[in-house]
DNA sequence: TAAAAATACTCCATAGGTATTTTAT
DNA sequence: ATAAAATACCTATGGAGTATTTTTA
């Protein structure tokens, strides 16, 4: 298991659409469709179910998001921790977010990067992916 | 960055010697000096620190370690919820844990797999990670 | 039929290896 | 003289792509 494979399978949680899931972590749908059956051959248990052309979390999947999640937010505060203090970052910062990430990473998020950067005035807004998405591609 | 990074960054961070760390992770020194490399470039800062014969976490990798370690740990602990709750599996477990892993991980990891298998006699055993090592080859 | 996922195949980037050099005791 | 890390170079696995097939509203 990479961190990859949970990239792609939080993407595929969130979309519950391989081709648009593909997108928005920027590999084909093929690629996703691999590696996300290989993540499931790993853990030995099915994380989605395809079914009457439709993608659901199955009930290990479900149990593996929320934990995948979190790591992986971890990992990004982590990494907002090590950013050298950038003498005076300032300005504005919106960030679009999807319903899973504000309430898993956000505020974690928020906290380290706040205490890191007083000088930002940060603004979150919540939506679907699907219309964040649209937002991205109108710029 | 992959899990990999952060499996090799952790086994480092632990025995602050590359070729041993190397041993543990089972890559090459080699291996493990490009990949450490990778990750710092990666972050953009050291976290070692590599001065007369010695390796040591910089500040950035002692903000690091923590956060990589409860990520991995979290991934362990839903690799173990996701194991089908394999119907009654008994026995006797001995664990042996370095001091990392038994303050981050292993309660976490002992609540869960305990609620799943219960009737599994479970020990665990703290030492160092050389003296593990030893053991393990001793098999 | 469309629209989406799976599959077959191809390619090449890079993880990992061997061999060697450098550095510090 | 020795032990450990860095470096140069090579190999081959597998991530990612294109093209196609299968499946089902």
């Amino acid at each position: 298991m990479e961190l990859r494979h949970l990239r792609y399978f939080i993407a595929l949680a969130e979309r519950l659409n391989f081709t648009h899931a593909a997108a928005q972590v920027h590999v084909t749908q093929s690629t996703l469709s691999h590696q996300i059956r290989q993540l499931e051959e790993e853990l030995g248990q099915a994380l989605f179910q395809r079914t009457k052309r439709s993608v659901a979390l199955t009930a290990a999947g479900e149990l593996f998001l929320p934990r995948a999640v979190h790591a992986l937010g971890e990992l990004d505060i982590a990494i907002a921790l090590l950013s050298p203090a950038s003498p005076e970052l300032t300005g504005q910062l919106r960030v679009g977010t999807t319903p899973t990430f504000d309430i898993h990473v956000i505020p974690r998020a928020i906290t380290a990067f706040t205490a890191r950067h007083p000088a930002v005035r940060l603004t979150v807004e919540e939506d679907t992916a699907a219309s964040i998405s649209r937002k991205v591609l109108q710029r």
